[in-house]
DNA sequence: AGTATATTATACCGATCAGTATATTATGAT
DNA sequence: ATCATAATATACTGATCGGTATAATATACT
């Protein structure tokens, strides 16, 4: 009864990720996004509204993918230890190995929009959430194998890794030497005893 | 000989400061910078240079201040884990008691900026590094004094109170509950021992 | 085949962007 | 008082911004 869309609206939706995701939301223009996502203005609007409801579909599509990617990785070794130092060390050879350097979209976006837009406030907070819930879940795998020792506060010391997991993710935007990073992460992961 | 200027390049300066700090640099205009420095268009380009050259003088004014308002806390107690501790949850308490939550310009620059502008990726870092070459000064007048106990990494600690500060700095922008960063940061306090 | 409907492509909208040309005004030396 | 100089205010530049009106095109049902 009626024309069907020529384009993927995933792939749309994923190229306008990466954009968003490098640039940011300010910097980003509906052409860069045309350009980028191979579809024409209305088609945009027609799909996912304005500039501002595709940037938070982009952040969405960002958000379940990253948490999902942390979630595999810290299943992947039994050990628990083992598991947070993989993580953080490959959080920081994934950085240090590519030249182009896009952090942390969700952060990004903590940093450039949630601080004026209650809407992305909540978005971010919830992420960070969920990353915090995640470490403590697996902190708390290791308390019960008895592989961490008993006490150990499970929770303040997932907070804890969460704040430095941004921490890292923003320091490196400034490229310190290799060896600051891995300092920092060599001591965070001496908490996790 | 010549008409001399009306208006004080330092508190021009300090206002365009706020903006960048506030706002970022993409989201603030020359006609936010005019109205909030108080000056014309004309009279911004001819003493500051064009508005990348404008917001790095900014950036630049605010790096030091920060610096030397840091350095003035750490020597502010004698005990250097009072210090640090007086240090973090000050940060705390600053940010959670106003409705404002500008978090740090250089840490909001090392997203917006440095990782597509050579420039600022070296400013950005090099005033991390600065504050870290204090944290570690400090950590190691606690390790002379006899505070802090022998065989504490001074280096790798500091780096990491940075790193924490960075993380602490940004996840305060998504305004999780209080709890959450008082966590850390007792825990990021307790690596100083 | 004809028609209703939604997607497409083009071209446009007013607004705003960073930056500047022009002309006026104020200053200090002669 | 005149003049050279620089700071000011106004108004403008072309370019680009986010968003949309219009018209052409393609589909699926009758």
């Amino acid at each position: 009864m009626v024309r069907q869309r020529e384009f993927d609206v995933d792939k749309a939706l994923d190229a306008a990720m990466q954009l968003f995701w490098e640039k940011g939301y300010e910097a980003t223009s509906l052409s860069d996004l045309t350009s980028a996502m191979g579809i024409q203005r209305p088609s945009i609007y027609s799909t996912f509204g304005d500039k501002k409801e595709l940037f938070e579909a982009a952040l969405r599509r960002y958000t379940s993918a990253h948490a999902a990617g942390i979630r595999a990785k810290l299943q992947h070794h039994p050990s628990v230890k083992e598991a947070f130092r993989v993580f953080f060390e490959g959080l920081v050879e994934e950085e240090y190995a590519g030249t182009g350097n896009r952090g942390c979209f969700c952060i990004n976006t903590m940093v450039e929009l949630a601080p004026h837009d209650a809407k992305f406030e909540i978005l971010t907070r919830e992420h960070e959430m969920y990353l915090a819930a995640m470490f403590q879940e697996t902190i708390e795998k290791g308390l019960r194998s008895g592989e961490l020792q008993a006490g150990l506060d499970a929770k303040a010391l997932a907070q804890t890794l969460v704040v430095s997991l941004i921490g890292l993710t923003v320091i490196m935007k400034a490229r310190p030497e290799r060896a600051f990073v891995e300092h920092s992460v060599e001591t965070m992961l001496s908490l996790i005893k």
